[in-house]
DNA sequence: CATGTTATTATGTATGAACATAAAAGCATG
DNA sequence: CATGCTTTTATGTTCATACATAATAACATG
């Protein structure tokens, strides 16, 4: 029963997560409900609130209405990959950034691309390939289709300095989208633009945006050989 | 200068993301601060803080004392992925998990692992290798290290029926810990256990866990040819 | 004993007021 | 003109209070 001092809802957040990790309160165990807490932390129940709210965000605790609050019993842990323009990516590791446009057509799309769009099979797509480079080497290649029904001013851009990944976020807003992520062997077109071993092991994140009910791009980035994408948990 | 009625932060954050969406408010535009947006919804500046707070914490918008709150310019995608123990993964997509052992081993361990988990070169670790099943087909291969210094009651567990994965998230807690996704070209010894060929691409999903400053454990995840983890954005 | 209704309770949210804090902008001083 | 101090301002946070809501627990009723 130790009432605290200057209580900020850091402080009781690190408070409750010393508790966790101390095994005082264990997987699964329901911890003190806000009231209890915010009087032996001799705070606001408000600022109990943020700090175990926030938590549970993190997959930490789990909370439910009448319930209580219980520490979770298997935390997911959530890793959150930032997916950045592939430029920045490289320029913040402190390496020169390059970018070459391998391919630019406007052409009807394969019938599994215009399936994924949501677009009729006879609809001209933008298709736009480019290799990003860092340091010079080999980084990153992208493969994309741009939904031109949708982005007519995809059309007038011809991605010769600036890569569609770079100029559709600046100009065309999208409201939800998928993410994935996979290993892929490299083929042989692939092969020849990362400058590695066909069927090498690359890793593959493909991307679909939509604006509202309207698909905007669907894209495939190989990175090179050996690519990694870290995060803390 | 609508003013609106029954104001909720979730309705005040749905209005800024359909301005933001509209365009009315473009990418590295300034919004209107706190106090003018909460008189325009007719709500208190609480309730606008909490929505765009929230909004900022996604990564939509960017926030500083004083210079207020802007559209962010280029919107990092967080891609937030689910680490969850594998038989939940399994589970979920509604098929049979399966588990095996295929190794366990307690010996001095090659020094790049023994320098990971920061122990002398001859402390004897916990060596653990299973197979994860998905209606009797391969799913993952788990090579996994456990500091047993750290967690000596590791060592009186056989993991025979329960996977060190789960057994871990238990037991010991962790307060940190380190992920990474890459592709790697299967082994000899992975391709067997997986059953597919040699060099096939694999995802592999790297985790680094510490209690305080003790390391916990190591693993290396690989995954069967053609897995994918997705998530929305 | 099963089932539907009601009370209780813990979290969830809204409010206005107050003060804290970071950072920009303005100002003074050498 | 450069440098450091001061003011201003927008976000950040705390608080007490009140009411909303979901979900459990208690109860009544057939």
């Amino acid at each position: 029963m130790n009432v605290q001092t200057a209580q900020t809802w850091q402080s009781v957040q690190k408070e409750v997560l010393r508790r966790i990790h101390a095994r005082d309160w264990k997987p699964g165990d329901l911890i003190p409900n806000e009231t209890e807490l915010a009087k032996e932390f001799g705070c606001a129940r408000t600022t109990v609130n943020r700090a175990l709210r926030s938590l549970a965000e993190g997959g930490l605790l789990e909370r439910r209405r009448k319930a209580g609050t219980r520490v979770a019993a298997q935390p997911v842990a959530k890793a959150t990959l930032n997916i950045a323009v592939i430029r920045h990516e490289v320029e913040d590791r402190g390496a020169r950034y390059g970018y070459q446009l391998a391919r630019r057509e406007v052409r009807i799309a394969p019938t599994h691309i215009s399936a994924t769009l949501g677009v009729c099979v006879q609809d001209r797509l933008l298709h736009v390939m480019a290799l990003h480079l860092s340091n010079d080497a080999p980084y990153a290649l992208e493969d994309r289709w741009i939904n031109a029904v949708h982005v007519p001013d995809a059309l007038k851009q011809d991605f010769q300095s600036i890569s569609a990944n770079e100029w559709l976020l600046q100009n065309v807003p999208y409201t939800r989208g998928e993410i994935s992520f996979s290993a892929k062997p490299a083929s042989a077109e692939n092969a020849n633009y990362l400058n590695c071993p066909e069927n090498s092991a690359l890793l593959a994140v493909d991307r679909l945006t939509w604006d509202h009910d309207q698909s905007v791009t669907v894209v495939q980035v190989l990175f090179a050989p050996g690519h990694q994408m870290r995060t803390r948990i």
